[in-house]
DNA sequence: ATTTTATGTCAGCCTTGTTGACATTCCAAG
DNA sequence: CTTGGAATGTCAACAAGGCTGACATAAAAT
């Protein structure tokens, strides 16, 4: 299967790249992605969510007061696949929504108390990994593994992933 | 990014981690994981299949006459799951299923042309993406990437993951 | 001869994605 | 003020793809 294709030569910065290189690296990102929702996704099962909850927790924990529309573009599913997790957060006592202030159309959602002990939960389990990783990697690897994950991402994510930093108040 | 992050304190290879690092490296994952999957979709989309179809498709290609059993456990689902996917490729015929010469109560599986066609497609989709990542992101990037991926996997999937080196004949 | 293994299959359930339709609320333009 | 459109919520229905449990078959292993 097309060995030999995708061949890089020459001056700087080039890359040599082999199917067969580039074969696994999707199979790393295959496999470390299991590894990476693993451990969340054993604690929410034990509450009966999954691991669309984590994402919605995680977002709203992330930017505090975020209006749904703003979580669906986060988030990239419809709103009535949102809204059922989302339903089920707010009956559980985890989100509250309010009413906005300046447009009351719009929802601000935001974790209780209770939310912020099952997000730290569930976030303190994945950091974990994500430390042991990094530990085990090296510096170097570490910013490597951004640059990379940051180059696969579609333009349009990316730049909402890039708006995230330190957003928080 | 990598603005200070990453920064090795201390002695050898200590790394100094706010949760703020890791996080980006939670979202990073998140993300690039959408870009990741996001152009083979597309193409299954139009062929009425789904991400099973591909990662059986991908693990079929990878490792000629695999059996049922060793699919299962790089797959990671039930048999009734993984069944319905590899029916439906069969009865398709991208997929032949072909009885064991040793043992005949496996199964041993291959791509048929047609299989291979599909498979080409979307790895090349796949691989195309990965590629301009790489490129976009350098040689030693590339590098880090694969070992902070190698080192999120659980142990058990990082030994299989590992043993899919340079299997095909 | 019996047990175990590998596989397939049927039935049913759950989560989480989808579309479509429709109601409500409320801002904003005319 | 009325009306159009935007933001949100909700109901219904459906599909993919996980899961469990039960059962059948063939063949290997004991």
């Amino acid at each position: 299967m097309a060995e030999g294709h995708g061949s890089a030569i020459g001056g700087e910065n080039l890359l040599f790249l082999t199917d067969e290189q580039l074969r696994k690296g999707i199979e790393a990102m295959f496999f470390a992605y299991r590894g990476f929702t693993a451990d969340p996704d054993r604690i929410l099962e034990a509450h009966g969510y999954g691991r669309a909850h984590h994402r919605a927790l995680h977002f709203i924990n992330r930017t505090h007061g975020t209006t749904v529309n703003n979580l669906l573009s986060l988030l990239g599913v419809t709103k009535q696949s949102l809204n059922r997790v989302l339903r089920t957060l707010i009956e559980d006592g985890l989100v509250e929504s309010r009413i906005g202030r300046t447009d009351r159309r719009e929802r601000n959602l935001y974790l209780t108390a209770k939310g912020e002990t099952l997000e730290r939960e569930l976030s303190e389990a994945q950091r974990e990994r994500m430390r042991a990783a990094y530990r085990a990697a090296g510096p170097q690897a570490v910013a490597g593994f951004r640059q990379v994950l940051e180059a696969m991402m579609d333009d349009e994510i990316r730049r909402q992933y890039l708006n995230l930093r330190d957003r928080r108040p």
